[in-house]
DNA sequence: AACCAGTACAACCGCAGTTCC
DNA sequence: TGGAACTGCGGTTGTACTGGT
């Protein structure tokens, strides 16, 4: 017997989910939990197969996320990061509270890989390109990218990151570092790391799974096997103090950054995220203060995706 | 106004890893 | 221990949007 495909493909829906279907899954899995992908479609009433609607919410509707482009500060992490892992975006992904890994892997396609190569770097190597010639074919066989000398690394069982044991993972990064961007080395330096900034988890905010709370963040695209230890540890503690912890460097960090961007940061507290749910599930609360709603955000510091957005969809993208 | 090429990003596909029985 | 089921991941595709002509 081979194996079950993940969905019947007969009868199932594919393509853009319209904010009707996306009220379904969000309505599900506010009231039962993230617990068997399998069967929320069917207990959920939509015609997607499981699949579908992990990604949907995992890319696109968890609360935790981050809408609109990465920071110039995310992008740079980005660029380290890619150096160490290579196309591991999940890896990456989860030094970057609020930013999936096809976020970042999109973003890497269509902005990183560019400017890149506009400042002669090879976004492959992350060495500079030959002054010779553009065609980094003629490098690569000298020079493996970091990324292919990683495989052998892996290959070879010495792996970078899985190796590192999660108490010593901020110290252990540090090593790993490239000196590429300056500005990042000093943030490190200064005591910042990303793994100090708790990823938060859809079970710390939303209602616990009823089958099993402790797993269904596991479920998460962020929380791989490798997922930070300072999530865990915050996982015993409220949220709430996570987030009174959070919105302190989330200020310090805004004073670093111009563009203000963790100001508009969409992390929220149990209270917050729930009642806001509630009301913005509601058309008609929201489409009536529509406006109120979106008043407190700055268009310019949310820069949300070009959406085919009508007065039907938009409640969705008020959560963010 | 219409067309077209380029861009951005959501979503899909298929494979690999993990878990469960 | 092996196989089925489930989940996660990375690559790729499809399509809406934008800007230029």
């Amino acid at each position: 017997m081979g194996r079950q495909p993940c969905c019947d493909k007969v009868g199932l829906k594919k393509g853009p989910w319209t904010a009707e279907e996306d009220k379904k899954l969000i309505n599900f899995i506010l009231t039962n939990g993230q617990c068997c992908w399998r069967a929320v479609p069917k207990l959920a009433g939509l015609l997607r197969c499981g699949k579908s609607c992990r990604l949907r919410w995992t890319n696109y509707l968890r609360p935790d996320l981050k809408r609109g482009l990465l920071s110039e500060y995310e992008e740079k992490m980005v660029i380290d990061l890619h150096a160490q892992l290579g196309n591991r975006w999940s890896k990456i992904a989860s030094h970057l509270p609020g930013r999936t890994d096809n976020e970042i892997k999109n973003h890497w396609n269509t902005h990183i890989k560019k400017k890149l190569k506009k400042l002669g770097i090879d976004p492959v190597t992350h060495k500079p390109l030959s002054n010779n010639t553009t065609d980094q074919n003629q490098i690569k066989p000298e020079q493996p990218p970091l990324q292919e000398q990683e495989q052998d690394h892996h290959e070879s069982s010495i792996i970078v990151e899985p190796e590192i044991k999660e108490a010593e993972k901020p110290e252990a990064e540090d090593q790993f570092m490239t000196p590429l961007f300056e500005s990042m080395d000093t943030i490190m330096m200064n005591g910042f790391c990303t793994d100090e900034v708790p990823i938060l988890e859809p079970d710390e905010i939303l209602a616990p799974c009823a089958g099993d709370a402790s797993t269904s963040s596991t479920a998460t695209t962020t929380s791989s096997s490798s997922s930070s230890s300072s999530s865990d540890s915050y996982s015993n503690n409220p949220s709430s103090k996570f987030l009174e912890d959070l919105l302190l460097s989330d200020s310090e960090w805004s004073n670093d950054n111009n563009n203000n961007y963790y100001s508009s940061m969409a992390l929220w507290d149990d209270d917050d995220f729930i009642s806001s749910l509630d009301m913005l599930l509601n058309d008609d609360y929201y489409d009536s203060d529509r406006k109120q709603q979106q008043q407190p955000f700055d268009a310019s510091l949310n820069q949300y995706p070009r959406m085919i957005m009508d007065s039907s969809e938009s409640w969705a993208y008020g959560l963010f």
